[in-house]
This record gives structure tokens, C-alpha cells and sequence, in this order.
DNA sequence: CCGATATTGTTATATTATAACATTTCATTC
DNA sequence: GAATGAAATGTTATAATATAACAATATCGG
């Protein structure tokens, strides 16, 4: 479904792509990426499905981390602000983000079949909605747009 | 804020209409508008703005209403499904739709301030993102697009 | 090294939502 | 108007999601 997500890929390169721009973001920002969050971002991209912070600390615990709930949602609180993770509200859940230094408006396609998540960046719904916005004295500060359906694969 | 929520307007109105049309969709789908359902719509209208399950339960309760959490979430479920209400995803939240009838694409204003909120349908945005979705060969269900912001008059 | 600050550990609890089964209400048919 | 079946509601229990509050530890700048 996602052009960025072929249905073959070497996920490896994912994972170590993001993972090394997580480090690089951190690094010039100033945040420090502990083992624990470092930790917590792999497991986020272990897939490209949003995944639940009772999973994460179900694995945490698996891996020998010191874990209740309030680690996992504090490390996803930091993952959260230094924009290497989105949170799917729909779904309760989190979903790494591939480019964390750019600024970015999130906008997610989510196949309701198959959990997969594309995350795109239409032009189009951004003007549309500052214009809207613009129109009506109201300043945008963080949109949530989360798009149900079927992707390509499972229609 | 919203356009066709002034900031000075005679609410009753608004509940008297909202709980009107809701009475003429569910004769014209042929669904049950009950005591309790009825009493939780005029409880969610009871504002324009977003009003979670719990405290309609508190608030069923005073009236008397025999409710559990089941009672209210059943209600709320009808109403979801009838069209009657929309549920804010990114606050666990419930909000009455004033167009039921229209086959509608809710795109939300939301202020961070007051908490009120505002449904508007910008064609553009629906329109670029079909186009998107057509790209990418995703059949759209279900959009969720909430955008949380600061209204006009709390700037 | 010291002190301040950020991070993590720990226990408890708040908030949101559903499962499962019993009972009642309602519309329809007789 | 009683019998029936389906829909709605009542009830108890529990699952799933998230945060508060305070203690202990690690890290950074001086």
C-alpha cells in the first residue's frame, strides 16, 4: 500500500535507518537516547503495524528490562516529542516515523485488514485546511488525520 | 470559533433541532430512538463540546437512569452507528452531529483552549486525499481527522 | 568529586471499554 | 389480549489503556 513500504524489503535497512537517524536527531537536538529508549524504538520498528504499549512492555519485560507501565509510556512520551514516533489515536497505538528532521505534518493511511500504515504528506489536504483554518481564526497547531480503509495488497 | 457556532446563540435551539432530526433519522431508518438513548443524545447536546462516556454515565445516574458502563456505551454505540454522534478520537470523546441525514465527511476543529469544537467538511481536503488514496490504491472507509489548534476567540 | 537535574524504579490507582449472561421491553402474530 | 421472538437493558465482572506520586539511581556541568 505505501510506496515507501514495498511488500519486499529488507527491513533490516529499516530498522538501522531509523534507528541512526533516531541518534542523529537526538544529537542535534540535544535529547539524550538512553538504552531504554533506544530500546523501546526498536521494538516500535520491529514492523511497520502500530504497535501497543502493553506489547511494548510485554517485550520489554521479555528482554530483561525493569518494566511497568510507566516505563514504556515514558520512553514513548520521549520517542513522542523528539518526533521518532507517531501515535495513532484511532488505534491506541504507536508507529515509528522515518524522518524525524523534517518537519512534517503526519498523515497515515491504515489498513484496517492487514494493520499495515502508510505515512504520507498530501500538499493538498495541508492547504486545504490551513485555508479552512485561515477562514475561520483558528490556528492549527497539531492535526490528527488517521484514514481507514483497504490497501492495495488486501482489496 | 465555528461558523455556525456563534458564540452568542440560543442553545435550546440547537438541542431542539439536533434531537428533531434525530427523532425524523430513526424513523426513516427504521431504528429505536428509546428513552435512554434519547436522554444520551440531549445529554451530549447539552454543549458543542466533546463530552466523554463517564461523565454521561455520572450524569445518567443523577437522573436516575439505572446505568453501568454497558448502559452508556450501548447508547453511544447506537448513536455512532445511527450517525447521530461522532467520537472524538484524540479525546476519548463524544459529539453531536447537527447534519445527520447528509451523508457527511466530519473533519474537526478542535480548540485546546475552550474545548469547543467545530464539524467542518473542506472539500479540498476530501478531494486530495482521494487522490491520494487513489495513487496509492487504498479504497478509503473511515477518515479521522481532527485537528487540535487554537479557536478565534481564545487566541 | 559535588550538586543539580534527568532518568528510571516501584507501587498504587485512575480512566476507558468490553465480555458474558440475566431480565425486561417491544413489535408482531395469532 | 396472550404467545412469541427479537431487541434493548440490567448486572457483575474484568480487560485494556494511562497516570500520579514518590523513591532510587544515573548523568552532566562545574
Amino acid at each position: 500500500m505505501n510506496p515507501l513500504i514495498e511488500r519486499q524489503h529488507n527491513h533490516n535497512d529499516c530498522i538501522h535507518h531509523a534507528l541512526a537517524s533516531a541518534e542523529a536527531t537526538c544529537r542535534s537536538k540535544g535529547l539524550r537516547m538512553t538504552k531504554l529508549r533506544h530500546q523501546v524504538l526498536e521494538l516500535v520498528w520491529a514492523s511497520h503495524e502500530p504497535v501497543k504499549a502493553y506489547d511494548l512492555l510485554d517485550q520489554l519485560k521479555a528482554l530483561d528490562f525493569n518494566s511497568a507501565p510507566p516505563t514504556v509510556y515514558r520512553a514513548l512520551d520521549f520517542l513522542l516529542n523528539a518526533g521518532l514516533v507517531h501515535r495513532i489515536e484511532s488505534l491506541n497505538a504507536y508507529i515509528g516515523c522515518d524522518h524525524p528532521q523534517q518537519e512534517h505534518s503526519a498523515q497515515f493511511f491504515i489498513c484496517d485488514r492487514c494493520r499495515s500504515v502508510a505515512e504520507v504528506d498530501v500538499t493538498g489536504v495541508n492547504t486545504a485546511l490551513s485555508e479552512e483554518a485561515g477562514r475561520c481564526g483558528f490556528r492549527i497547531q497539531s492535526p490528527t488525520i488517521e484514514i481507514h480503509g483497504v490497501c492495495r495488497s488486501c482489496r
